[in-house]
Formats: structure tokens, C-alpha cells, sequence
DNA sequence: GCCAACGTTGGC
DNA sequence: GCCAACGTTGGC
């Protein structure tokens, strides 16, 4: 079985990495997307796949890894049905966050739809640019 | 706080 | 089904 791997983003302020962090194992809902796009980008996700955690708008930055636990289902917040919500659990913090700066100025990762689509709250990442940004996350 | 980019809504 | 108007996201 091979892993897939995404971003998603969150802003601080709403739910945050160490927020994530506290809800341990059990996880908690990645819910509210209200973008079909980014809905498709969920339904994707198998139990297994991990997901880099971004900061938007404060930080602006990769801020660690969760994993998926629960595959997509009807996300309880939106009375319309339309959307999806997956269970994710805190997996990792990056030693060392990584900026949205860091990631324009590295021509292998200038495909990213974190780039290209800054709109799109939940995206699919290569296996090749997941390598980068963790060895980046490393040092 | 501003505004560009872009997604969604609703009138026709 | 088109498209103008409007709303939202997110970088700056």
C-alpha cells in the first residue's frame, strides 16, 4: 500500500498545530471545507495518508504532519450535505517550520498548487516535493 | 487593512 | 447555460 500525501491548511487562529497536537490519538475533524476542489482533494485521502499542517495567514508556514484516520464522510457542519470532513491525528512538528518564503525559493517545489492556487485550502503533494519539504523541515 | 484571484450565486 | 455581482481566501 502506498501512502499519498496532501497539505492542508488552517489558519491559527481557527484550529492550530498545537491544537491538533492536544487532541492525541483519537484525532479530531478536519471539517469546513466548503470548496469542491478542495472536497475532491478529501475524498481522496485512505486511512494512512499524511498531510503537511499549514499556517495561513499567520505564519505562513508548513508547521508539521497528521495522518488520516478516517476516510472522508459527510461533514456534520454543513447543512447543505455537499461537503466532506476526513479525522486526522497529530503525528509530527517540524523542527523547523517551513515558510512559504523557503518554499517560492526552491525551483523544485515551484509546481506546488500551495503556489500556484493560493485559494486551495487542501491539495495533493508528490511524493518527491513530500521528501523535500521534510528534509527541509528537518534542519 | 487592502486587494487580487477566484469561486459561487442568482437573474435572465 | 451565461455572466455580472458578490463573497471569501490568503498573501502582502
Amino acid at each position: 500500500m502506498t501512502k499519498s500525501y496532501f497539505l492542508m491548511k488552517s489558519e491559527p487562529d481557527v484550529w492550530s498545530i498545537d491544537q491538533q497536537k492536544r487532541a492525541g490519538a483519537k484525532g479530531s475533524p478536519w471539517d469546513g471545507v466548503r470548496n469542491y476542489q478542495a472536497a475532491k482533494n478529501l475524498k481522496k485521502m485512505k486511512k494512512g495518508d499524511q498531510c503537511f499542517f499549514y499556517h495561513s495567514n499567520i505564519g505562513k508556514e508548513i508547521v508539521g504532519v497528521v495522518e488520516v484516520i478516517k476516510e472522508a464522510y459527510l461533514d456534520k457542519t454543513d447543512k447543505t450535505g455537499r461537503f466532506v470532513a476526513v479525522t486526522v491525528k497529530f503525528l509530527d512538528k517540524m523542527k523547523k517550520p517551513i515558510s512559504l518564503e523557503d518554499i517560492k525559493k526552491n525551483k523544485q517545489l515551484s509546481h506546488l498548487a500551495l503556489i500556484k492556487q493560493s485559494r486551495l485550502s487542501v491539495m495533493p503533494i508528490d511524493s518527491k516535493s513530500w521528501k523535500i519539504l521534510n528534509k527541509m523541515g528537518k534542519s
